[in-house]
DNA sequence: CGGGGGCTTGAGGCCACTCAACGATAGTGG
DNA sequence: CCACTATCGTTGAGTGGCCTCAAGCCCCCG
């Protein structure tokens, strides 16, 4: 696992943008990037929180455990995405590396003395927060009452509109399960099922590569409102 | 249903306090006092949101419907809550009285300025979105892996915790059975079991005065992390 | 070539759902 | 006062969707 503190000019003043920091007038936010292996942890559930992370390179899972190892991952954070937000003292989730990831780490200390004189700075927090709860919300809907059909459809357009580019799943489907609320078996059958009926196609290394040969099919079982 | 502006200081003071504006440097936020009879919608998913709301009296359940007609209800306010704050403009629930229920109204335009110069308040905001989300965050565990009594106990905990005294349910089986991701049944079947364990006792008008005679046996069942 | 990890598929079982009947309570109107 | 109805909750019987357990395939890698 290497380590780098960011000293060019460019990469800073991308990250920085993305929490709406005003120029110059700040105190430089300490800003470093690090490396982890596919797998790891990167801060577990309860420990403080001193960093928040941005994804630059790679996919993260965030997830709760019960005592006796159910899983259940509330998020999963792709490039761009920033984590470990938390306005406590303590992260509410693990995250793990889900590939071998690159993050941009700052103090959250930094952040939120900065937030206090920059009004732009603290919308952007209220911003970042509001979106994950929306995240949440919707997911609840998810996993309380759609089937695993309608389930996997509806991951499938998430990670389409997310991923961009050529879908090559990160995650295994035993994260997709516990991302679900399935078993990876019921999500593999989903997959077959929707393969099955012309609405996705399969293929590459572990059958990650997904393309979707038919959105409408999967947009009747991602029913809304 | 009465309406009627709130003019006593003391009122004000206390809901605006909940909110931690800083005395008198701020203008007034227009304030009503607003009463609804059980059942009635006080705000529908995608609705502009005008207003932000404290419960006074009552119970109010915030949800999200399928097209088909399945619910999820994504939490409960009890008296003292605050809902209905949202970054974008639109809500994202429908939200409907529980039982007659007294509400508080004030302008979200109002505390959007205001928040602009008054970073306690502003703070406040964020500190209310985080509570959401962790709160959301727990509920997702719950739905997408809990089994149906493990979500009953855990429900039980949380309604004791949050109704303080003598523990009158508000809502209906079918509330906690879309609250929890399960049916009607299923829910009635679990406090039944949880009864004849010994755990709680069932009393009162539908059955909704339930006491809780041995909290460890529900504690056992509320596994975490 | 053996081993391990990830994925799929099949067989069988179980938990929660569906459908239905029934009791209790409150409200309504004759 | 009593039917009548509507609402809410409980309980039983049977079904079905997802889980469990197991086998087998593929690919990578030592």
């Amino acid at each position: 696992m290497f380590v780098r503190t960011i000293t060019d000019r460019a990469s800073r003043r991308n990250t920085l943008n993305d929490l709406g920091l005003t120029s110059g007038s700040n105190p430089i936010v300490c800003l470093n990037e690090f490396a982890y292996k596919r797998g790891t942890e990167i801060h577990g559930e309860n420990e403080p929180a001193d960093y928040v992370y941005q994804v630059k390179k790679g996919a993260v899972r965030s997830y709760k455990l019960l005592s006796d190892g159910r899983r259940q991952i509330g998020a999963f954070q792709l490039v761009g995405d920033i984590f470990g937000l938390t306005n406590g003292e303590n992260h509410r989730f693990t995250a793990e590396a889900v590939v071998d990831t690159t993050l941009w780490l700052m103090k959250r200390r930094s952040l939120e003395v900065i937030s206090q004189t920059d009004g732009v700075l603290a919308r952007n927090l209220l911003s970042l927060t509001t979106r994950s709860l929306q995240h949440a919300e919707d997911h609840m809907l998810l996993l309380g009452r759609k089937d695993s059909l309608e389930k996997v459809a509806t991951f499938l357009l998430e990670m389409d509109k997310r991923l961009a580019d050529a879908m090559t799943l990160p995650m295994s489907r035993r994260d997709i399960a516990d991302y679900l609320g399935l078993t990876l078996e019921t999500v593999s059958r989903a997959l077959s099922r929707l393969r099955q009926a012309g609405a996705i196609s399969l293929a590459g290394d572990a059958l990650r590569e997904i393309t979707i040969l038919d959105r409408k099919l999967l947009l009747a079982l991602n029913l809304q409102g």
